[in-house]
DNA sequence: CTGAAAGCGCTTACAG
DNA sequence: CTGAAAGCGCTTACAG
């Protein structure tokens, strides 16, 4: 039987608004008497009902806003879905939480729907950021002179006052795949990198990550080069054919992107999709689909979910509980599958 | 701004009560005036508010009762994390929940505290079980005389009336285990399995399930046998020297459960640590310790905080929402790590 | 079959 | 500095 207010106003000989008033610090209490109530809660592990605390914010009429860049692709899908949970969460508890999606890459409609919520008084915003001078500027505005706090989640826009980034740590991601591939390999051959846009930050990062524990760690492996699909199928299938015919040996390789599909399917065609060691990202249909039938070994993925719902998460507590982040970073887990744990 | 059962009332234009009685199917209102009502609710969106809710139920007093054995186990140690959290969130919400934490297996103890909770009228009960006719029966007794459901958690009792269980398929472990030996010894030469105590069902099963992988995927892979180890360090120590004697070209050992500290150095004594691939079970410190060293190549996990979280939850659910467990078995992910990731 | 009232635990004005 | 009251959304008796 939890502990209420009323028990430890009773217990201290005040009334309930005097518990509060204590316990909270909202002062207008005489200091001994403060002392006295804290202490008495203490004793009796007083936890404050989160359903009753709910019930009287339900009147201030907490507003979350959500901006998800990009909603059109898989994996935001997925996170999407993160989201519809922790939105039903919060609006059980008397918040509101808007999700709006926009397609593909669009700073300017982005800011759009900020300037719209800072009109309609939300409390708190999460968004999908790009690189853009304007947006950043947005951001560091609301974040100070709005007093709006702002999130970023899936890719992260540095330099500016957002309060948190929810996501990948894509350095690392890179690194494990270099940790799998030089496993897989016996750590020595020939190995080459797929990406996708070469000005894409979170793959670059990838690249990066991945090269750099390739060099420390596997000194038996040889890079032979870095290639561009532009998240084209029939790029990659060409890049795959290119590679195969300038290193006849080549043991792996590994891509940071999208394209998957024509990466696996130029190698199907080759006969060399149980010889060459893949590594991907993601855990899509698509993706999976090629695990599954053998030509992708490992796929190296974020937990998409994680990444819808806890920025909405943390905005409610910072909102509800004053409760901050406890980093500026909340990284997603790096999760390894293969066909066994897919 | 939610939907509220006033605002439906107002629509409809009855009290809030009959608008409760019409959404919750519980009678003694008029068919048509209670399809009205439906009908607005479901227009208008309406969510009931689990604030609201929890308020009411809190005069109830739902008690969730959990009984953990081997309590004292480090895997154990990190389930009860999980289960304070899950505590935490239902007492915030209004219920109890009392853990109980038992060294060691005891299924008389356990009996003792199931008596005592039926007792005490609690509402619902998780329990780590272990393999006991008496047990079995008084799962039974419970589920079926008493109205009060059971939860099994981290190992499984099968054959009874429990709701649910909640832990690792261990089986599919075994299956995981088996695909990354396959991996990183490029798919031949000889393989050991060292176990625990060779009565443990649950590493029993990964050992079935590790075996049979191998038979199936991979035909260059010679299995050399299962020692057990009695979870003993110095056994385990002793039967690695033994298997290196015997197999000098050993390639790889799979390690189902405890005494790896005893695995890893025997190995390290021998400097073979680098040059036999080992796969190990749960995240526990001492194991994490060998990875980054390098003696161990991949842990396999289970989520062990989810282990304590989701019973909880899931007996809170079923008491307060009436929402069933989807499935009799709730399986934890199953985790990969290596140093990369861990 | 329907409505009005009480109360769950909390916070917020407001009165003293 | 302190207390009494109202009200958040819901369910539960109870009265009609």
């Amino acid at each position: 039987m939890p502990v209420t207010l009323q028990q430890i106003a009773e217990a201290a000989g005040v009334s309930r608004g005097t518990v509060d008033r204590a316990l909270k610090d909202r002062g207008r209490v005489r200091p001994e008497v403060a002392e006295k109530i804290k202490n008495i809660a203490k004793e009796m592990g007083y936890q404050p009902s989160l359903a009753g605390r709910a019930l009287v914010m339900a009147k201030r009429n907490l507003k979350i806003g959500i901006i998800m860049q990009s909603a059109q692709t898989p994996f935001m899908v997925q996170v999407y879905e993160g989201m519809k949970a922790a939105k039903q969460e919060v609006e059980s508890l008397g918040g509101t939480v808007e999700i709006f999606r926009v397609d593909g890459v669009d700073a300017g409609r982005v800011m759009e729907i900020m300037q719209e919520m800072k009109e309609q008084e939300y409390s708190g915003i999460a968004l999908s950021p790009s690189e853009d001078t304007m947006l950043k500027k947005m951001i560091n505005q609301f974040s100070e002179e709005y007093g709006i706090p702002i999130i970023t989640f899936n890719s992260d826009i540095e330099d500016t006052k957002r309060i948190c980034f929810v996501g990948q740590n894509t350095i690392q991601s890179g690194r494990t795949a270099a940790g799998l591939m030089g496993e897989i390999t016996g750590g020595k051959g020939e190995v080459a990198v797929i990406s996708g846009h070469i000005s894409n930050p979170a793959l670059n990062n990838r690249i990066r990550g991945f090269q750099s524990e390739i060099l420390e760690s596997f000194p038996g492996i040889q890079l032979v080069g870095t290639k561009y699909s532009y998240d084209d199928e029939w790029v990659a299938a060409k890049i795959v054919e290119e590679l195969l015919e300038q290193y006849p040996d080549l043991k792996g390789i590994y891509v940071t992107g999208t394209a998957v599909k024509g990466v696996c399917e130029a190698l199907v065609k080759q006969e060399k999709e149980r010889e060459i060691k893949v590594i991907g990202n993601d855990f899509l249909d698509e993706n999976k689909k090629w695990v599954e039938r053998g030509a992708i070994n490992f796929l190296i993925g974020q937990d998409s979910y994680m990444q819808g719902y806890e920025p909405v998460m943390m905005l409610f507590h910072l909102l509800f509980d004053d409760e901050k982040p406890e980093s500026v970073y909340r990284y997603a887990e790096i999760v390894i599958k293969n066909r066994y744990n897919l």
